[in-house]
RNA sequence: GGGCGCUUGGCUCAGCUGGUCAGAGCGCUUGGUUUACACCCAAGAUGUCACAGGUUCAAAUCCUGUAGCGCCCA
């Protein structure tokens, strides 16, 4: 056989795009890949949070895809049909701003052209942005299947929408009401509560004096937003605060606006606030706009939608932003000698989560859902065990939200989204809701419609995302075959806007939910905990990364570093950890290719200790991988194929091998050769989910290769292969060799010094017969003339205590005297304290009466231990001084 | 105001159901041109596991409180 040439260096840019074009294009991606239908094994699906069509991928999205794709491979492996459903988000409010951007830079404005012009437009920059998007995906080695793509505005999915809005309405529970709405004045539309951001900042509460009607005086309000006073319909006081009881009724001279207004009295009001006297104004606070339900109250909506005063204020405030008004407000007041005083104060002012501008309360009309009974059904599935959070914990903040849910807000003054399947006849006002666009008034028969100019809030189509890609609402094969899905990963942050909401849907329209279990990630950050932002200018792109360092070593790093109770802080030069494994995994097998030159596989080869070590440390890994997805525990599962792989594949057992492949002996070198072989197949396909395109690009040069390693078995942690004995033993030849080599390097002793050593094995031990079996191999590893096995210590040689063992080596002339000593009592000091603190254990009476049997006799041998070594080293003194 | 989380070697973090669990990666020190790998090899140093109590035969691990930091909801 020849032998393989690997380029001597790692280099991912050779082949991650090759490997991925071939896995697509021979369709390893798709549930039926490796002929697996017949298996009758259960699917694993997951879908792809969709990310946005016109954003930009950040190290978010690339943990929220390099994490499944772990999970999607691993059960790929292991023979159940994988399907993962990418797609993308139409991301109304975010897209349209993307392309109103666009249109300014072009000196048009998106009114002059009209809506169905800037829906066009909408399309080809989506689509732009979409192949963006979708080759960055590729490029981070998502194994998704990109033939059943979707988008949430395509075809398909609109119809799903429709038919959920039209069946929600048919049961009651969509709605159109004039209610207080998050508005946010620079997007022009409504906001659900979630999508309102809370931040606390720096303003003042402001004391204003509202004199009475009657002359007879002036009481005092306290507020942070003067302006809104012009709005005022009332002042209010709590029914039992005693200061203002007996005033309650009277009427009052509201300032500036030139109208009169109630003191009336309502629970709502805290008296322990400000002076205790609050001023109503139901268009404008949500609190005072229940107040203002419970009193009959007028409700005077102050501002224009763009969020400057309207025509309901004196003229002078007309035009002004409700911040320019508030200086205004209050320097008239001055003036008029109401205004008392103004303290400062940080308060929380909502933020719109797009544009970040103060989101305004304001009065309009729009459609919501009814949510209670949506949520009842969501917190009862969760009760019952349906879904299970991972990390457990989060499942206190779906309950919370859950049990306290409000109504959500579904409709937003946009153009670009689905268009709200709601029609009014301008003739006889009647509102038709429905699937399919009508043509007459069914009531007067007038062909005037208008459909509602709103479209709906990108969630609401996102909330079906698990059943809608699969075609929903028709009944297809897909949804049948694959839905519900297994496993939804994504980030806790849209744990309300989008996992909460799928469950919901999921059960009112399927009657299932949507996925059993939910993994929810922490964010990334920068080293300095900051979120990573474009403002920031702290964020890692994750194509750069890609770029750099490769999509396995971004892959690898993120899930070694993945963590599920902090967020993840990270830097650039961190991905050089999955990189360097890379490449160590590409040395390795460069070696052993290197190796074929002039060999021949041997059909059924014997296997030496070394050999059989391996696998049982292979099978130990693999149900240490096994556990660790079970649980979600990345970091653990990344953790247990780095230490295999560069641990004991590399560090001790390619170093092993090294014994037959340098001995003269060609029938030896076959046997280890072929040995090899098998052993780095199995290791390549242990790894294969976490490093995906190294592992495959060497899997296709190996002989003997067949098909893709994307779809071959993953190893299995099989009894027959187990052995734990076997691991104990080789751990105490590796004990011996690390007691060697560091007495070489603690005292200079020449790498190419071969020393003579020998071995003693403690009475009682079984394993002398294993290590004089494999003393070459000892000999080799620790750069030895010979390991000789002996009943005593022989004159003139150092010794040195193993546990169950002494090694003699050769070599007093190497060694300085004293500094071995001081080193031997070092070494027993320590020992003989773990031994006190043991003896100290064991006399314990309560210890040896209340912990298990097992725990005591594991003390007592430790002391046993511990004891000998001590003896051992003592002796050692006596002999040196 | 309610809830959740964090505080472990210089840095970033693991440590699930209490009993060698005091660990990893990076960094640091010493030595190395071992024909797989310097993205490497070998050897090494570094922690009273935030603090104070408590439970227990036994606590980084459970409970209570304190301090600091962060997040979410209102």
């Amino acid at each position: 056989m020849k032998a393989v040439e690997l380029a001597k260096a790692y280099d991912p840019k050779e082949f991650e795009d090759r490997i991925y074009e071939a896995w697509k294009k021979e369709g390893l991606f798709q549930p039926n890949a490796g002929g697996k239908p017949g298996t009758g094994k259960k699917p694993f699906v997951m879908v792809m949070p969709p990310p946005n069509v016109t954003g930009v991928l950040h190290m978010g999205h690339g943990l929220n895809n390099a994490i499944p794709d772990i999970l999607m491979r691993y059960h790929r492996m292991n023979g159940r049909p994988a399907l993962w459903v990418p797609g993308m988000d139409h991301a109304g409010i975010a897209t349209q701003h993307v392309v109103e951007k666009i249109l300014r830079a072009r000196g048009v404005d998106r009114h002059e052209m009209g809506r169905e012009k800037f829906v066009e437009e909408t399309w080809k920059v989506a689509n732009e942005h979409h192949d963006i998007i979708k080759k960055q995906l590729e490029k981070i080695g998502s194994s998704c299947d990109w033939s059943r793509e979707r988008f949430t505005l395509d075809e398909g999915l609109s119809k799903a929408v429709r038919d959920v809005f039209v069946t929600l309405y048919e049961r009651g529970l969509v709605y159109r009401g004039k209610y207080l709405v998050n508005w946010c004045s620079s997007c022009g539309t409504a906001l659900a509560d979630d999508e309102v951001e809370h931040e606390d900042e720096n303003g003042a509460m402001y004391h204003i004096r509202y004199e009475y009607v009657d002359g007879s005086g002036s009481i005092e309000i306290a507020t942070t937003r003067p302006e809104t006073l012009l709005g005022d319909t009332a002042v209010a006081c709590h029914p039992e605060d005693d200061r203002y009881a007996n005033l309650v009724g009277k009427l009052l001279k509201l300032p500036l606006a030139d109208r009169t207004i109630p003191l009336i009295a309502d629970s709502y009001v805290d008296r322990e606030f400000g002076t205790g006297l609050v001023k109503i104004t139901p268009a404008h606070d949500p609190n005072d706009f229940e107040v203002g339900n419970r009193h009959n109250l007028e409700r005077i909506n102050i501002l224009n939608p763009d969020g400057t005063l309207n025509e309901n204020v004196p003229e002078k405030y007309r035009g002004l932003k409700a911040r320019e008004a508030r200086k205004l407000v209050v320097e008239d007041l001055k003036v008029l000698g109401l205004f008392v005083d103004e303290k400062p104060i940080t308060h929380s002012v909502g933020h719109c989560y797009r544009c970040h501008t103060a989101v305004e309360p304001y009065l309009s009309e729009q459609w919501f859902v009814k949510m209670k009974p949506l949520a009842e059904k969501a917190l009862k599935a969760w009760r019952d065990g349906d879904v299970r959070f991972y990390p457990q914990r989060w499942e206190h903040t779906y309950e919370q939200w859950l049990t306290n849910i409000r109504d959500w807000c579904i409709s937003r003054q946009l153009w670009w989204g689905h268009r709200i399947p709601v029609w009014y006849c301008d003739h006889c006002g009647y509102v038709m809701v429905e699937r399919e666009e009508p043509t007459i008034c069914p009531k007067c028969k007038s062909s005037e419609l208008r459909q509602d100019e709103d479209v709906l809030d990108t969630w609401f189509s996102s909330w079906l995302w698990p059943f809608s890609v699969m075609g929903w609402p028709k009944d297809t094969a897909d949804l049948r075959k694959f839905y519900p899905t297994s496993t939804l990963l994504t980030g806790f942050d849209i744990i309300f806007f989008w996992v909460a909401r799928m469950i919901m849907a999921g059960l009112e329209f399927t009657g299932q939910v949507p996925f059993r279990d939910i993994c929810m990630t922490t964010l990334v950050r920068d080293k300095q905990g900051r979120k990573m932002s474009k403002s920031l200018g702290n964020g890692i792109d994750p194509l750069e990364i890609v770029d750099e360092f490769g999509a396995d070593a971004l892959k690898f790093t993120l899930a070694f570093l993945y963590t599920s109770t902090q967020d993840i802080l990270i830097k650039k030069d961190d991905f050089k950890l999955g990189s360097k494994f890379a490449n160590k995994v590409w040395n390795a097998s460069r070696y052993i290719l290197m190796n074929l030159e002039g060999r021949e596989l041997v059909p059924e080869p014997v296997l030496n200790d070394a050999d059989r070590w391996i696998r049982h440390r292979l099978c130990v890994s693999s149900a240490a991988v096994a556990e660790a997805m079970a649980s979600y525990r990345f970091n653990d599962a990344a953790s247990a194929v780095y230490e295999y792989f560069w641990n004991d594949f590399c560090d001790w057992y390619l170093e092993a091998t090294k014994l037959s492949t340098r001995s003269g002996d060609d029938g030896e070198k076959d046997r280890a050769v072929t040995v090899l072989l098998d052993t780095l197949t199995e290791s390549l396909a242990l790894l294969h989910p976490f490093l995906p395109f190294v592992t495959e690009e060497i899997y296709g040069k190996l002989p003997a290769a067949a098909g893709r390693l994307i779809v071959r078995a993953y190893p299995k942690d099989e009894a027959e292969r187990r052995d734990p004995g076997l691991d104990a033993r080789f751990g105490t030849l590796k004990e011996l060799v690390s007691l060697v080599r560091s007495l070489r390097s603690e005292f200079g002793i020449a790498a190419e010094h071969k020393l003579k050593v020998a071995v003693r094995v403690d009475a009682g031990r079984d394993d002398g017969e294993f290590l004089a079996r494999n003393s070459e191999l000892t000999a080799l590893l620790v750069n030895a003339l010979s390991v000789d096995f002996v009943g005593a210590k022989p004159a003139g040689a150092l010794a040195l205590a193993g546990h169950g063992f002494e090694c003699y080596v050769f070599a007093r002339e190497a060694v300085d005297v004293a500094q071995l000593a001081s080193r031997f009592k070092k070494d027993a000091d320590k020992e003989r304290q773990f031994a006190e603190r043991v003896t100290a254990k064991i006399a314990n009476e309560d210890f040896v009466a209340s912990a298990p049997a097992e725990v005591v006799d594991k003390e007592r041998e430790k002391l046993a231990d511990a004891l000998a070594r001590v003896a051992k080293l003592e002796k050692y003194l006596e002999d040196l001084s």
